[in-house]
DNA sequence: TATTACATCACCCGAAACAGTGATTGATAC
DNA sequence: GTATCAATCACTGTTTCGGGTGATGTAATA
């Protein structure tokens, strides 16, 4: 038997959830909460097995929410719920310890079906939803080929911490030009600095 | 019918998968290749649902070869395999489009099931796997509370691109205390320049 | 009460980064 | 055969960073 736990500020959302679980007669329904708070709250004297967990909530959000309920109880499953099927909000979701993530419209047997996966301690994500993740993966790394081969070398060296002259000395070239490339990074990159340069490219994974 | 295509360099792995599926009546072995280079020239001519793919390989490695892949037919999916349950390879993995990672000490049921689950366009880990990805995760974020609210908030503005004296006029202080907790960050996380500052925050998910 | 942590501000100084400008070579492409 | 680009090197400034050192006030705390 899954206790299944809800939290989602939507009234409307529990009541659809709680129906369609209803009749399933190995996932029990044992609460709900419409914040975090509350949530928070139910699981001192409680438990469950499974959240299914909105990802937007006032207050604190699911994504935080999530963290600290996996903080508190490593064992308890969450399953992300939510409208949006971008993949920026599954990936925090995922990285603040959800196990699972659905989208509000998905199916009565999606829903099914993922609880079983992240109770049995899957990772699962419906195909929808593992799209539009690695599309954002693929995204968020794709383009800016501009850089050189010698750019990415010196950008690389600059990010392990670097200076100009150590970076000269490495390579065997004379600190004006390792200068040069530094600033054509800055350049074509469209920033101003180090700091805005490194940020970039560790998000873009050029590093 | 899902056609199996398998990329490995150990023909014993091979061996053992092909008799594992061998009786699978959904599942039709169609190929294999020892290497990255063997299985780009198989899918020139000829294609599959699902690649199981080793992750470490002589020359170009699955990684790699995952994201080659993967831009060429998305429509393939990928299924990483390999005998190493750390999140760092799982999660290289998953960002070069792998649909999934399975460990090749997996019982058959979970191969099968695994595999079952990318053709069907699930994205999914076993538990075993989806524990140490988790834990990979937050592993490379806890820790480090060492930081003060105003050094973090110098920190993201830093992060940003703003200088001293901009991030000063910003939060309305001296130039000299933005400068203090500047050099309060670098001491504390033991970085000696902006660049290694900035690499490990992101890395840290500090910001 | 004394200690500790945080936050604030201050100065000096050398090193590094950033802006601007320009030049040469070699390879590739058209 | 010339146009483009990558890669190299050079000089001059100004700004920012980073190391060192130290001071003050406040709040929590032991």
């Amino acid at each position: 038997m899954i206790r299944v736990f809800i939290v989602d500020d939507h009234p409307v959302v529990i009541e659809g959830i709680t129906s369609l679980l209803q009749n399933e007669k190995d996932i029990a329904w044992v609460g709900q909460a419409m914040n975090a708070q509350s949530c928070l709250g139910f699981f001192v004297n409680s438990t469950a097995d499974v959240v299914l967990m909105d990802i937007s909530m006032p207050g604190m959000d699911g994504v935080e929410l999530c963290g600290v309920m996996k903080e508190k109880y490593p064992g308890i499953m969450i399953l992300g719920l939510s409208s949006f099927n971008q993949g920026l909000y599954i990936k925090k979701m995922v990285e603040n310890g959800a196990s699972g993530y659905i989208l509000k419209n998905s199916s009565k047997e999606e829903l099914i079906k993922a609880i079983h996966a992240v109770h049995d301690g899957y990772i699962y994500f419906s195909g929808e939803v593992g799209m539009a993740l690695q599309e954002y993966q693929k995204s968020s790394m794709r383009e800016l080929p501009l850089l050189t081969p010698r750019e990415k070398e010196v950008l690389e060296l600059i990010a392990q911490g670097y200076t100009n002259p150590q970076i000269a000395e490495k390579i065997f070239l004379s600190p004006f030009t390792v200068d040069s490339h530094r600033k054509n990074l800055l350049a074509k990159l469209g920033v101003k600095n180090t700091a805005s340069l490194i940020r970039l490219a560790v998000e873009k994974k050029l590093i």
